[in-house]
DNA sequence: CTGGGGATGGGGCCC
DNA sequence: CGGGCCCCATCCCCA
């Protein structure tokens, strides 16, 4: 098939007069930039709030499970006189509370034995994973978070989103992206990552370090000269599954699906 | 309308 | 653990 597009155009001189005194072959980020513009960093806030993560548990049905077989054992230590039925909720496995399984209201079961069965006081509260059993709420606990459940290890939640994160490092990243630290001093324009703000400083100064080794055309982001790299290539790297057209870009070849295109729909 | 460039955001990896 | 960098993705705009 015909495929004109992929033949280059010449691109247009008159949209940017400065591409040919920007036209290095080398990617080094010119020192210039910080020095004629340095990058401002606003002072952090207070970025993490103590209620910003929880770094020992999850709630999952785990953990419920666990608080809600000690709020039990203590309840039922306090009035030993009550006789476990089989329709007290209370004697619900507190998994049970996330998923109603059907197979524990038949009565099969895999739950450790009850405190008021064979198991001994002095390990009352057994782990659901492995059955290891532990005289109190926080061994079994402590257990649990480095052995059983260790993706239950951490779990750092943003206090400006819903988001969580399983390392403090990634939320501390995420939560830039509220906080904007990075500021251009020309524009006042905040950004999460001092990069980020690189880059667009470049937009001002008109630096474009990267340029094509086939047309020369510079480009301030390596990410943008990587897209146009793939309009000299003549099998480009998103081809349309139908029609097998490929496209430089991912955001085309979704343009042409949900526009275009053969049979997608 | 399509293709391409500009600008920007975010996760992951490495040092 | 934090910073820098890379890669991928996306949106917007223009020719």
């Amino acid at each position: 098939m015909p495929r004109s597009f992929l033949i280059k155009k010449h691109f247009s001189t008159t949209k940017k007069p400065n591409y040919s005194e920007l036209d290095s072959q080398t990617v080094i980020i010119s020192p210039f930039l910080y020095e004629k513009y340095p990058i401002p960093v606003i002072p952090q806030p207070e970025i993490l709030s103590p209620g910003a993560y929880y770094p020992a548990m999850v709630w999952d049905a785990g953990l419920i499970s666990s608080l809600y077989s000690a709020e039990i054992e203590s309840s039922l230590a306090s009035q030993k006189s009550e006789p476990p039925t089989a329709d007290n909720p209370k004697r619900r496995k507190p998994h049970d509370l996330a998923s109603l399984s059907s197979e524990e209201e038949d009565g099969k079961t895999s739950e450790p034995p009850s405190p008021d069965s064979s198991a001994t006081e002095a390990e009352k509260f057994q782990c659901s994973q492995c059955s290891k059993c532990y005289s109190t709420f926080a061994g079994l606990s402590k257990h649990k978070q480095l052995h059983c459940e260790p993706q239950a290890r951490k779990c750092f939640n943003c206090k400006y989103c819903e988001k969580e994160y399983v390392s403090l490092g990634a939320l501390k990243m995420h939560i830039r992206s509220h906080t904007l630290p990075c500021v251009c001093k020309i524009c006042g324009k905040a950004f999460s990552r001092p990069w980020l703000l690189q880059g667009h400083i470049r937009t001002h100064t008109g630096e474009k370090p990267f340029s094509c080794p086939h047309c020369n055309r510079a480009f301030a982001d390596r990410s943008n000269l990587r897209a146009h790299l793939q309009t000299h290539s003549d099998v480009k790297k998103y081809q349309c599954k139908n029609c097998s057209k490929t496209f430089s870009r991912m955001s085309l070849l979704h343009k042409h699906e949900e526009t275009g295109c053969c049979a997608t729909r």
